[in-house]
DNA sequence: CGATATTTTGACCCGGCTCAACCCAAGTGG
DNA sequence: CCACTTGGGTTGAGCCGGGTCAAAATATCG
């Protein structure tokens, strides 16, 4: 989407750098002097208060933006979930560089409204729907975003992987590790999935599961 | 922040449209046709499932931004809180007007960011916080934007309005009336606010409201 | 004032949390 | 090779915060 020029720059001021799993890229409140996109992996953005309640408030994926160009502090903590690699510019050149580049600011600019949106679809889950909407919900985007899982082509039976843990999940819909296993389990004894390993599953209705996450039918 | 061109191209895109309070501004999947900045008002925006449960998913203020310039379908509904006044432009002569104008970008991008960080506070409060606390971290972030309170010179005791009914609390924080209710019962009894009437109200402990929030202490 | 809408309060119930076992796979060292 | 650990995951029993249903109390407004 970036003309030439931009690629040159950015290209110029790239770095990579990796991360194993569960480590911690930056700790809220932290410095972090560079801003970042994701090659592989994914990245969990948590908010943790005073006596340890933990919410997931970001799931990160390929090519998903970190960081705040305008500021310097991370509002959340960030850690790698299964091994990232992260494509890192300095903050400040590439503030620099977005400045003067309307492709690049109109790119980031789209990125930054559609996880907004993102972010209020989630709002929905975790302010009104049941611990069964809301794994089914969480099965459904996981299905989806790995490519398994299309309104228009169901792909029903394809198993594909959770990238997140019992807890991970948890903290992500907030809920506990012991209702998030219970609802797999209820929804596996419903027929509606596969629970091949904990981390492995398919799923057998589509529509069922649907019906199961409250969502509107809309695909838009 | 725009340079004198920008603005001037603004001012003559620009058109001014009011709404009453409870009046629909646009609902979820309508053509919008604009995007508009909050010039006076509340704008409440909702998502709603199939069997009428209802989460509120973002509240405007004064100069806030309504809309996506990239695309024209609304994602969610937009209703008036109170009376409502929107600085409106037309959608695709706003989006070319951004393309080119880094400064206007700039600003936007910002916002967007803001917004975002604001939604993920909220992703917290939704999956984490107990009633008690949501009541308590609201009130203090109305005392906030309506600028009575501030960490650094609390004003405790200056009344403030609520700019939401009881529901719309309730819409907000992901409880039913009767909690919001009950919980602002408590906090009175417990001296850390004054209700003057159900809208109207003064915080006697700013300290024990951050508390009861369970907010970090952190002002950042 | 009367009428209607909003808010508050009460009694009871239930979904999801807590606490506590138990299961199971993958090391690890004797 | 097997006892032991370790770390996830599952399941059960019981409890409690917040929901539901119902009624009373207050605001607001003609």
């Amino acid at each position: 989407m970036s003309g030439p020029d931009e690629l040159a720059q950015l290209e110029a001021m790239k770095s990579y750098r990796s991360f194993t799993h569960g480590q911690e890229i930056v700790a809220a409140g932290e410095a972090m002097g560079f801003v970042a996109s994701v090659v592989s992996g994914h990245v969990a953005l948590r908010r943790t208060m005073a006596d340890g309640r933990r919410q997931m408030v970001g799931l990160l994926f390929q090519s998903d933006f970190l960081g705040r160009p305008d500021r310097d502090g991370a509002t959340y903590d960030a850690e790698a979930i299964g091994d990232v690699t992260l494509c890192r510019f300095e903050r400040a050149k590439f503030g620099a560089l977005l400045a003067t580049s309307p492709n690049l600011q109109t790119r980031l600019l789209e990125m930054t409204m559609d996880e907004l949106d993102a972010s209020r679809e989630w709002l929905l889950l975790l302010g009104r729907k049941t611990a069964r909407e809301k794994i089914a919900s969480f099965i459904a985007l996981v299905g989806k975003r790995a490519g398994t899982l299309d309104s228009a082509r169901p792909a029903e039976g394809a198993a594909f992987e959770l990238p997140l843990s019992r807890e991970d999940i948890a903290e992500y819909l907030g809920l506990t590790i012991e209702t998030v296993s219970r609802q797999m389990s209820a929804l596996r004894r419903d027929g509606l999935i596969d629970l091949i390993t904990p981390r492995m599953l398919s799923v057998t209705s589509y529509q069922g599961l649907l019906d199961s996450a409250g969502d509107d039918p809309e695909p838009l």
